[in-house]
DNA sequence: ATGGGCTCCC
DNA sequence: GGGAGCCCAT
């Protein structure tokens, strides 16, 4: 059987909020090691990983490898029914075509179930590279998903330009452009500095609806952490407390002559 | 060319928000004086007037004067990339088509700008004589607000009757009949005092809908002013910290002989 | 026309 | 702090 304790709920309301304006529906692939979910977004333009690391778990036991294939939506609807603080269990046995939440109210006065039925999905396992990026940046998610909103008003492209100095974003569309420049910080510790490791100077454009969705997990934690190499997928990683993260693969647009 | 640095980029947000509902757009006048907008209102009902100073600016340069005609939407989303505390610096070529508008982050970490498209509008000079009034009336904006939200409820009009005693507005509709009496303050120099200076009482009715829209200037000031003559627009102003006014203009309701 | 974000109210 | 309604964006 599988089951998973999780002290905080919010933690997964977090984690649901961050992707379901990506997926409809996804598959949880669980083993020894932890929760594991891959997929392209529903548009097949962007890619979301989440991993959720065993050990960050209250406790956690999987005896044989199950993949849970959830409607994103009817998550939802379960995990409205639980607070924040509450305790979670997710459990299911093997082979079985249900999961159970199991929630806690942390004065122990309520405990609530919830079962949902599984799908099966079709699984597309994507090996993704880990490679070394040329542009490194780290900075607070709320002022990433300032910028991005910002700017997304302006054009449905955002510009990122790396540099020694700072970010700069830019957006140019029928009122006229935006630039938001974040300026390196002088002092790195902060859990507000905005710092920048480059091997060379990078710039790149996305699409801001993309950068939009990806932002919603600004919820999961106060740092995000950007990855730009030339022609490469943005990496769009924000760290999930003591377990894990979700990651966003983003590819450039293809600049062409007119600069469309 | 024409630079004007503003310590509260809070103050436009307000102004924007005090005259975008009566105009989708506006041109700002600058002068070596300042500037100044007056338009009537999208239905050519009111009239609003927009007075800035240029010694109320943190510093105010203005080699030659320039009409910047803006959509008013546009510059909404330009502000939405600004914080309230944000110092903002407004620049123009002469004869320039776009105006520049530079933030900067009181952390200094963060320095955006925006270029705006400006527009070519028909300039409508508009005299606006300055009068006695037959009754000023000072009182708090939060109460005028409350008093004009309150009464809109009832009818499209409301009926300002200024006397000695006090200011009672009136509004009269299928739900029935509501009065708002405010009377004269004893002490005169509270905050939130009602002051009367009165040649004769004085009695006009005015569309809800536009007294309405005139009160969303509250935030811009703790206080406002109502200046009345009979048969003569009735002025609302609100004082802008050190730096202006803006004030509406709203010609009264004939009284017909069946009270319409 | 629908969904999301923001603001005011409870 | 949470929920509902309004406005804006897609």
């Amino acid at each position: 059987m599988f089951e998973a304790k999780l002290q905080q709920a919010g933690t997964l309301k977090k984690i649901l909020d961050a992707i379901k304006e990506l997926l409809t529906e996804a598959t949880f692939d669980c083993t020894d090691s932890g929760i594991q979910l891959q997929a392209m977004d529903n548009s097949h333009v962007s890619l979301v990983s989440l991993n959720l690391r065993a050990d960050g778990f209250e406790t956690y036991r999987c005896d044989r490898n199950v993949s849970m294939g959830m409607n994103l939506t009817s998550l939802g609807k379960i995990l409205k029914c639980c607070s924040a603080d509450d305790v979670v269990t997710m459990k299911a046995q093997d082979a079985a075509d249900i999961v159970t939440f199991v929630f806690e109210a942390s004065n122990q006065e309520r405990v609530s179930d919830f079962d949902m039925k599984l799908m099966n999905l079709d699984q597309e396992h994507l090996g993704i590279p880990e490679t070394d990026y040329a542009c490194v940046v780290k900075m607070p998610s709320a002022e990433f998903a300032r910028v991005i909103r910002d700017l997304s008003q302006f054009g449905e492209s955002i510009t990122f330009s790396c540099s020694k100095a700072g970010v700069k974003f830019s957006s140019t569309g029928d009122i006229g452009t935006g630039n938001v420049k974040v300026a390196q910080s002088s002092s790195v510790d902060s859990k507000d500095a905005t710092t920048i490791e480059l091997q060379e100077p990078v710039t790149l454009t996305f699409a801001s609806r993309y950068l939009g969705l990806f932002a919603k997990a600004s919820g999961l934690s106060e740092r995000v952490q950007l990855s730009m190499s030339p022609e490469v997928p943005l990496v769009v990683e924000f760290k999930i407390n003591d377990i894990g993260y979700v990651r966003y693969y983003l590819a450039p647009k293809i600049e062409d002559d007119d600069g469309n």
